[in-house]
DNA sequence: CAGTCGCATTGATATCTGTCAATATGTTTG
DNA sequence: CAAACATATTGACAGATATCAATGCGACTG
């Protein structure tokens, strides 16, 4: 493990990014629904009730768990899912049980 | 682990907030310089040059550090000092393992 | 005890973020 | 292909946040 003031600049605003990523209380609970759920991957279709929030706003979420590489988005027909991006999933853990009491 | 959507709402709320608080390219350099001092504390008077901003920004994100409960103020004769808080260490080196490339 | 020094607080401002209504896009189905 | 449906995108807005200059407040020091 290296100092971050050596990183590069890329490294470290990838690092905040994903921790900003997970910074959102939406964003942890739908992100723990996938990490959690018994297929590995949710439907889209599912979210919007389950966290009580409108369907643009969790989209929105969505893409930013997606465009922080944490998670992968797969349109299967008419529907899309959503699953932990494979070589994520150890971090993820690592944080979550590191963050959660 | 529980499921988040089952923690109490607190819980989760502490959990976004340590989250957050490390969210913020300078305050993960400032919590990676006090975790990596010889002396596991630094001198604040030693922060505004070593992450480029001004005294009061520095001072603000130090209270965000000590606010979600990850680093300890001590104040000693006219120089305040920041050391990691103890029982955060472990989780601490967890979260930034993971989250650092 | 008056001055200086270190840090926190306040106030102001610009930017970012979460939210939803409205709309667009793409897919399935009749 | 037209209608229906699932999700994304856009636009608007309120609230949060990062930043610094100015100021306040203790604590040392001469």
């Amino acid at each position: 493990m290296r100092f971050i003031e050596q990183l590069p600049e890329t490294s470290a605003r990838e690092a905040v990014a994903r921790l900003a990523a997970l910074a959102d209380p939406i964003r942890l609970r739908l992100l723990l629904m996938i990490r959690h759920a018994p297929t590995g991957e949710i439907c889209a279709c599912d979210l919007p009730d389950a966290v009580g929030r409108a369907q643009p706003t969790v989209s929105h979420h969505l893409a930013v768990l997606v465009r922080a590489g944490l998670v992968v988005r797969e349109q299967r027909g008419k529907w899309a899912w959503f699953s932990v991006a494979e070589d994520e999933a150890k971090s993820l853990d690592a944080i979550i049980g590191a963050v959660v009491r």
